[in-house]
RNA sequence: GGCCCCUUGGUCAAGCGGUCAAGACACCGCCCUUUCACGGCGGUAACAGGAGUUCGAGUCUCCUAGGGGUCACCA
């Protein structure tokens, strides 16, 4: 048999990382058995449509490389794959469980319930409903529909038994009747409940697999009397474990966590996302870490599935996105580095000629996340004159100010007589210069590298540094140094 | 609160009755070095607690504790 997976958003807002990952499970499952992937909007709840919600879910699954073989925008022979353009669809079954005493019409308004709910919950209790409409008689109920009462239909659970259902990750899970309430399966609206139509669609839709979130772990028993009513094949159930912000806190968009397009625009590589993303509460069985999504496509299984949550741990995805820049191509890369760049306005100093091995060189190592590069290198574009003096102390190198003074005094004219100012014109006359006066590298370069950057911590070196700036700015600077050095 | 689920280092995790309990991130130390990174080497650190079952328990059972989820005409 086919496999069939679907990923089932809500239209209601941004993709988060768990939203995220529930789609790449879904998608990694029916690749691996060569299925069928499908893509399915639910949006039964009209007040909370939220306009471009769906082109945002479009451009992240395409953005990792999900590709849904049915859906909305792709059609297929189990559409329409819009829940609300299915509103017909689901009445009737509704109607037919109502012959079958699987359930029932309800005319109690919400104000009604609202009222004995609170009545109840005053009094400590939980509220369940009393399944008072289900006593009208059959006569009752044809006049009030006639008379175009608004009501729900809802589910009779019997008194008495088990709901039960297997989970894939968490076994056989079963739940007394009694604990269960008479859930509405048609709202007044006309539309059906997020779970009667999951059901519905999911065995209309030839779903084999569910693979969805631990928040509904808990109503799937419930509505598996269901199945067991309409005499269906129940789906294999996957509930995925929630990912964490820490340990009492999941991930929210609410609370400042980053969705996929936050993590985006901060210059993860998506690559790096998906394989970090797959690692949170799966893992292979060994200790491979790292994955393309053929790889992993390959390697994935529901046994590897977690059954305890996992916390998102920002640093590791940092590693993981370094590991993955470090990979990189040196073209690639400075591509990719180049809008930042720009962003921390050294665009025409990358442009510049023979920049581009210097930065690809010195930058790519030092890259966890693309957004880091403005701090790292933005005292190329424009370095604060008013470092401390103190900056020249170092006690590796053998400087101070003193030190650092006499030094450049020396080296600054004889620099600027060079005849050219490449990098390894550069090396060989600083390096050149050091061993002839028999100094250590760092005690010359420690004082070239500060005053030429007025930080203590740099990419590269002062021969990098310098031929980046080139001959005027770094000249410059040197001298701004010098001056510096000679009125303390 | 009722019900359901979960519990191996700070984090992700391997383990599926017999191992000195893997590996990775983070952290710390050393080496490399022109600062910082990169890279190399090494280190600290865990079976939530208690009863059982068994020759033997991180692995099975029960209890306790802690955490999460759910109890909507939201999904």
């Amino acid at each position: 048999m086919t496999v069939r997976t679907r990923f089932a958003p809500s239209p209601t807002g941004f993709m988060h990382v768990g939203n995220l990952r529930t789609a790449l499970y879904a998608w990694l499952w029916a690749k691996k058995n060569d299925g069928v992937f499908m893509l399915r909007i639910e949006d039964t709840d009209q007040a909370r449509f939220v306009e471009g919600a769906i082109e945002t879910v479009y451009k992240t699954l395409r953005t990792v490389g999900l590709n849904w073989d049915e859906g909305p925008d792709v059609g297929g022979e189990y559409g329409p794959y819009v829940q609300s353009e299915r509103k017909d669809m689901y009445l009737p079954y509704a109607q037919k469980l109502v012959e079958m005493g699987r359930a029932y019409y309800c005319f109690c308004t919400k104000e009604e319930l609202e009222e004995r709910r609170a009545k109840v919950e005053a009094e400590g209790g939980t509220f369940k409903y009393d399944k008072h409409c289900m006593n009208l008689s059959k006569e009752e109920v044809e006049r009030r529909l006639a008379a175009g009462e608004p009501y729900v239909i809802r589910q009779n659970v019997p008194a008495e038994g088990t709901a039960d259902f297997d989970d894939a990750i968490f076994g056989h899970i079963s739940v007394n009747c009694s604990e269960l309430d008479d859930m509405i399966l048609i709202k007044a609206d006309g539309m059906p409940t997020y779970n009667f139509a999951n059901i519905i669609d999911d065995h209309t839709m030839g779903i084999t697999h569910v693979l969805r979130g631990m928040e509904y772990l808990s109503s799937t028993p419930k509505y598996n009397l269901l199945y067991e009513a309409f005499g269906w094949e129940k789906p294999v159930y996957v509930h995925l474990t929630t990912i964490m912000r820490d340990a009492t806190h999941k991930l929210s968009k609410r609370d400042g966590d980053a969705t996929f397009e936050d993590l985006m625009n901060s210059g993860y590589l998506t690559e790096a996302v998906t394989n970090y993303l797959a690692l949170v509460g799966w893992s292979p069985g060994n200790d491979r870490e790292f994955f393309t999504l053929d790889e992993l496509k390959e390697a994935f299984s529901l046994e590897g599935l977690s059954k305890s949550p996992a916390i998102f741990d920002n640093a590791k995805l940092r590693w993981m996105n370094a590991e993955y820049v470090r990979k990189l191509d040196g073209a690639d890369y400075f591509k990719k580095a180049l809008p930042w760049l720009e962003k921390a306005g050294v665009g025409e100093i990358a442009r510049r000629e023979g920049n581009e091995d210097i930065l690809i060189r010195i930058l790519q190592p030092r890259t966890e996340i693309f957004s880091d590069i403005a701090e790292t290198v933005g005292f190329l574009a424009e370095m604060d004159k008013n470092y401390d003096i103190e900056l020249f102390t170092n006690k590796k190198s053998k400087t101070n100010p003193e030190i650092c003074r006499d030094i450049l005094a020396d080296v600054v004219p004889q620099l600027k007589a060079l005849p050219e100012w490449t990098e390894t014109a550069l090396h060989d006359f600083l390096i050149g210069y050091a061993e002839k006066k028999e100094m250590k590298n760092g005690t010359l370069l420690w004082p070239v590298r500060i005053a030429m950057s007025g930080r203590t911590v740099t990419p590269g070196g002062a021969i990098e540094i310098a031929a980046l700036l080139g001959r005027d700015e770094a000249l410059r600077r040197l001298e701004l140094g010098l001056e510096k050095l000679n009125n303390m």
